[in-house]
RNA sequence: UCCCCGGUAGCUCAGUUGGCAGAGCAAGCGGCUGUUAACCGCUGGGUCGUAGGUUCGAGUCCUACCCGGGGAGCCA
């Protein structure tokens, strides 16, 4: 970090409720307090008390300012002005502390602020529905905005943003153009699931044509209008002059989807290469899992000890895991091959043709390989119009990377770049050739062999920390029937 | 959308064969203590998801609906 003149001085007249932007900047934060390397000297925190136990002699406030998974256990003696006021604090209650920086007697911190004053900023009310105990997810769910308070949820809200901030260095570092695709779009672009709609007409009274539908003519943008499934075709458009791209962006589905994998807004990382197979698509897939997994590690230990102790034993060791072995590759076909020499009664039986059952991926990821297999070379039949094809005439060159407890972590594909292939293909799946009038103008100019792959972000930031349902891998969940906060 | 499980105090849950609605935590009050989700005592706190039905009597049995969870499908 910075370092910046002043930095760690009190400010002069105190407290100090605006901090100017310097001091904002400059301001220290519990995380670097309690990484320093020894204790002394005068600090200020500022923050919200995760618990406050009040004995007979002196107080405890434990002060979280969200920077790091512990907060800082602030002493409070007698002799402070407003000791009596301190004595109502509790979970909750925002506070500025400043003091001396003391190692500590207690056996559980190293360091602790013996406190020379306390300004009560914020209370809270007897209904303050944070207890210091375990709350279950769902009530979690319903006080969001409180949520961010609580140690799962600040743990994953940290290494949301780890796992962003290393998935822009990933591709920066490589050269990377991070491309901001439309979030609106006009046409179903891949079929990639149900739509949101976007307009402005009266829902009760929409202007209507002469035979009486709805007449789109009239709405915002002349014409339908949805919210966007994927922002790969716009990528391909970028590849196809900057080389190498990606996006990183919300991305809606209006599926029925109830389950704990499923989000109706979630994020979505999609990167697209030129001059690019799936051979290279595979790769730069394998290695970008395996930097952005490494760097939360790195990141955020004091996070992922948490969910390894309380949310997911064992967590750690897989990533680990993932980080240091090399993926397993497979062909579809011998995928199949392996489940049906497996002997494993599956409720789904396996037949080549069909596609990966949930229980499939799960067994070859978590059982038979034990790491993170990439299936490539899927058949033609069952992925998108889109897909490169392969000689035999049958399969694609899709790729899908199987990881442990979550199954489909990234699927990808090199893209057909001929145009005559990709005309027969476009209208075999039954799509109007119109409607894709630039996708195909791209292949006759300088069109190129070209491949990405798309990830799911939250199911990222799910696999990474353990937690069970996709709605705590996201500060604010849109699922069917639920959009609060 | 389909299958399974659940909904009881602010939270987490127990509630027997249909027979007076309970505990822990939280809250309020008091006590104790360099404390660690502190501890001890007392007090207050209920439309048993909603609407019907069976019954002398329903938290408990039946029906429908709502909400939540798990699984499937769809997918990232």
């Amino acid at each position: 970090m910075r370092a910046l003149p002043g930095r760690g001085r009190l400010a002069r007249s105190w407290p100090r409720r605006y901090l100017g932007a310097r001091e904002v900047a400059m301001r220290e934060r519990v995380r670097e307090i309690l990484a320093r390397e020894q204790a002394g000297g005068e600090v200020e925190v500022r923050g919200w008390l995760r618990t406050a136990r009040h004995a007979k002699g002196r107080s405890f406030l434990e002060v979280s300012d969200g920077s790091c998974f512990a907060g800082l256990q602030a002493v409070v003696e007698p002799e402070i002005a407003n000791f009596e006021a301190v004595r109502g604090l509790r979970n909750g209650c925002a506070v500025v502390v400043a003091g001396e920086l003391v190692a500590s007697p207690g056996g559980e911190q190293r360091f602790e602020l013996q406190a020379t004053r306390v300004e009560i900023v914020g209370e809270v009310g007897d209904d303050y529905a944070l207890q210091k105990k375990r709350h279950s997810f769902e009530f979690l769910r319903e006080i969001a905005h409180l949520r961010p308070r609580t140690n799962t949820i600040g743990a994953v809200l940290r290494v949301r943003n780890a796992a962003s901030r290393a998935i822009h260095d990933f591709f920066q570092e490589r050269g990377f153009l991070y491309l901001h695709s439309p979030v609106i779009t006009a046409s179903d672009a891949e079929g990639a699931g149900e739509l949101f709609r976007v307009t402005t007409l009266d829902p009760g009274d929409p202007p209507r044509d002469a035979s009486g539908a709805v007449d789109h003519g009239e709405d915002f943008f002349g014409r339908q209008a949805f919210l966007t499934v994927s922002g790969q075709l716009e990528a391909e458009i970028a590849a196809l002059a900057l080389t190498d791209v990606y996006t990183f962006g919300p991305t809606f589905r209006a599926e029925n989807s109830h389950t704990s994998r499923h989000l109706a807004e979630f994020w979505m990382v999609e990167p697209e290469m030129a001059f690019c197979e799936l051979d290279g698509d595979v790769e730069v897939a394998e290695a970008f899992l395996k930097a952005v997994i490494g760097a939360v590690l790195e990141a955020c230990p004091d996070d992922m000890a948490f969910f390894e102790k309380r949310i997911a034993p064992g967590v750690i060791e897989t990533l680990e895991h993932v980080v240091e072995t090399p993926f397993e590759r497979l062909t579809y076909s011998e995928a199949v091959e392996i489940l049906q020499r497996s002997g494993r009664d599956f409720e789904f039986p396996v037949e080549w043709g069909v596609d990966l059952q949930s229980e499939h991926e799960r067994y070859l990821a978590e059982e038979h390989i034990g790491r993170p297999v990439v299936v490539t070379d899927y058949p033609a039949a069952i992925k998108a119009f889109y897909m490169y094809l392969n000689d035999d005439e049958r399969t694609v060159r899709a790729m899908d990377v199987l990881v442990p407890k979550v199954g489909e972590i990234i699927g990808g594909s090199q893209r057909e770049h001929r145009l005559d292939v990709l005309t027969r293909r476009i209208q075999a799946a039954g799509l109007d050739l119109a409607e894709y009038w630039w996708y195909l103008d791209l292949r006759r100019h300088g069109s190129v062999p070209h491949a990405g792959f798309g990830l799911g972000f939250e199911r990222l930031v799910q696999f990474v920390t353990g937690v069970a349902n996709i709605r705590e891998a996201i500060p604010f969940p849109r699922v069917p029937g639920y959009a609060d906060f």
